[in-house]
DNA sequence: CTCGACCTTCCCCTATACTGGAAGGTCAAG
DNA sequence: CTTGACCTTCCAGTATAGGGGAAGGTCGAG
C-alpha cells in the first residue's frame, strides 16, 4: 500500500510517516519503479506499535530505542518494562505536584469567595489573590 | 536583590527571570540607576510559585493566567472568581488526564511482567504495548 | 488528453521553554 | 588601574513533534 493509505491505516497522516522514516523509526520504506514508498502489514504493526507509545507517553526517542533493540534481534521486553516503569514513576510525581497545585488554587478560590463583596474595590489590587 | 541572587533564591537561572519578564509572567523589574534588575522577597515568591506550576507541568501560559488572577487590580472580583474557577476546572481535568494515562501505563506494565520471557521473540514486535 | 488525486523533495514555520554567546557597561577588591 | 564577577541588550540556536505549502512527477477515470 501507498504512504496514505499505511498513514490512514495507523491512524496518522503521510507527512508523519516521512517524518519517522526521517527520525529513524521507520526503516528507509520500499519504493515502486515510479519511487512512491510502499507499505505492508507489517509496517501498519509498526506504527500502531508506535501509536500505542505515544499514546502511553512516550517520546520517539524511547520508542526509538524499543523498536532499535527490536531491530538488533533482541528481545525488547526488559527494556520496555524498565521504560515502563520510569514513566509510571514520572506520571506519579508529575500527578502529586500536580494535585498539590490544585489545592493551592483552591485555597486561593476559597479566600476569594470568603471576602465581602465591599472589600472588592476595583481600584485596589485584590490582595487576597 | 540583583537578578543573579533571585534567580539562585529561586531555583533558576538570571536568564530564566528576563524571559519570565519578556514573557508578561514577571512585571517589568525595577532598576537601580545602573539599570540592573532588582528584586525582593515577592519577586522570590512570585518565582517559587511559577517553578511549582513548571514541576506541577502547567505551561507557562497557564501560569500567566493564573497570576494574571493575582494581579488583577482592575477585574472585579467576582470575575477573578469565575476565572479561578475555570483554573480549578482545567487541573481537574488535566489530573484526571494524567491519572487515567498512569492507569494506562500500569496496564501495560502488568501486561509486560506477566508475559513469559518464552513469548519475548525478537521476531516480533511486542505485542502488549 | 485532461483532470484530480495522489505522490515526491525541499524548505520553512509553529509553539514551548528556554540556553548560548557576543558586545559592552558597572563595580568592589587588590 | 586592572581584574573578575556581575549586569545589560540582542540575536540566534536547541529539542520536540510535527504542519504548511511550493514545485513538480504519476496515474486512473472520463
Amino acid at each position: 500500500m501507498r504512504i496514505g493509505e499505511a498513514a490512514a491505516a495507523a491512524g496518522m497522516t503521510a507527512k508523519t510517516l516521512r517524518f519517522y522514516e526521517d527520525s529513524g523509526l521507520l526503516p528507509e520504506a520500499n519504493r515502486s519503479s515510479n519511487g512512491y514508498r510502499h507499505y505492508n502489514h507489517e509496517s501498519v504493526t509498526r506504527l500502531e506499535f508506535i501509536r500505542r507509545g505515544r499514546a502511553a507517553g512516550l517520546t520517539l526517542a524511547q520508542i526509538r530505542e524499543i523498536l532499535a533493540l527490536r531491530d538488533a534481534g533482541e528481545a525488547p521486553c526488559t527494556h520496555v518494562q524498565e521504560l515502563l516503569e520510569v514513566q509510571l514513576a514520572a506520571l506519579d510525581q508529575q500527578i502529586a505536584e500536580l494535585t498539590a497545585l490544585r489545592s493551592s488554587v483552591a485555597a486561593l478560590r476559597a479566600t476569594a469567595t470568603a471576602q465581602p463583596p465591599a472589600s472588592c474595590d476595583p481600584a485596589r489590587i485584590c490582595s487576597y489573590l
